[in-house]
DNA sequence: CCGGAAGTTGACGTGCGCGTCAATCCCCTA
DNA sequence: TAGGGGATTGACGCGCACGTCAACTTCCGG
């Protein structure tokens, strides 16, 4: 621990990966921790990548599409690589997160129509059960 | 077509998905066409079914967790099998997706955060450009 | 009667996202 | 000095969600 780095272990700890998993995200160049000889070191930059993968996984994104996300906040390195393509690639993403999010919504209002659906029927029967006494 | 109901290269056409999938969804028990000898013949039913298995896929959910979450929509089938296990598990579900749902609105934020770092790296630079001149 | 389009059931193949060994190495403590 | 804990690199395996044949049957127009 040089400075505020992790090693592998303590990364699975904090974030309930396996150690197959966190070498297989560097090997897809999802991340890219120190390597000192043979072992690698995990900074904050990492973690904070990391994190990012494993939310992008929650959304149901394979982990090219999360490559590409990731890719959106790398900026600063040397020459300035198109920002106004990275800006119009960060909109297709956008566009793509809002549209789940609504999609999301309306799942959202059917599940609890159909809640008060069953909720319904529950009420009517305990009715039928009592008017039965 | 005896009713309204398609076959399986009509759905193909109007889901674009491919009849593989289709028949793998019916033996993953997610939808269950009629047989007619050995055709099959899909109810509006079975669409509204699909919409939400592709649905659920977008979302990033499991064939089988899609089938847990179409049960909650079968009521009606003679008993009332343990309406209020059913309820219990919708509030699971529900729970869920309002929690990926947050999580979405909060990857949106960031993401329009690094966006606006990104229009504000290429109005530096345009300026930049214009002072050189 | 014949061809073509659409449907069927196996059965094997494929890409992704890792799991699961094995064999090895390094460091620390007892 | 020996062992234990944690790390490494292959290499093979596996479950999921289908793709991709092959080998039919059925129907329909010409």
């Amino acid at each position: 621990m040089t400075e505020d780095t992790m090693t592998i272990g303590q990364m699975c700890r904090c974030f309930g990966v396996t150690p197959r998993a966190l070498r297989f995200y560097e090997q897809k160049e999802l991340l890219s921790p120190i390597r000192e000889g043979q072992n690698r070191y995990y900074t904050p930059r990492d973690r904070a990548r990391l994190k990012l993968i494993l939310r992008g996984k929650r959304f149901g994104f394979s982990l090219a599409e999360i490559r590409e996300l990731l890719e959106l906040y790398r900026l600063g390195d040397g020459q300035v690589t198109q920002l106004s393509a990275t800006l119009q690639s960060a909109e297709r993403h956008r566009a793509d997160l809002i549209a789940k999010r609504d999609e999301l919504a309306t799942a959202i209002g059917e599940l609890e129509a159909q809640m008060d659906v069953i909720r319904q029927m529950l009420a009517e029967r305990s009715q039928s059960r009592r008017a039965a006494e």
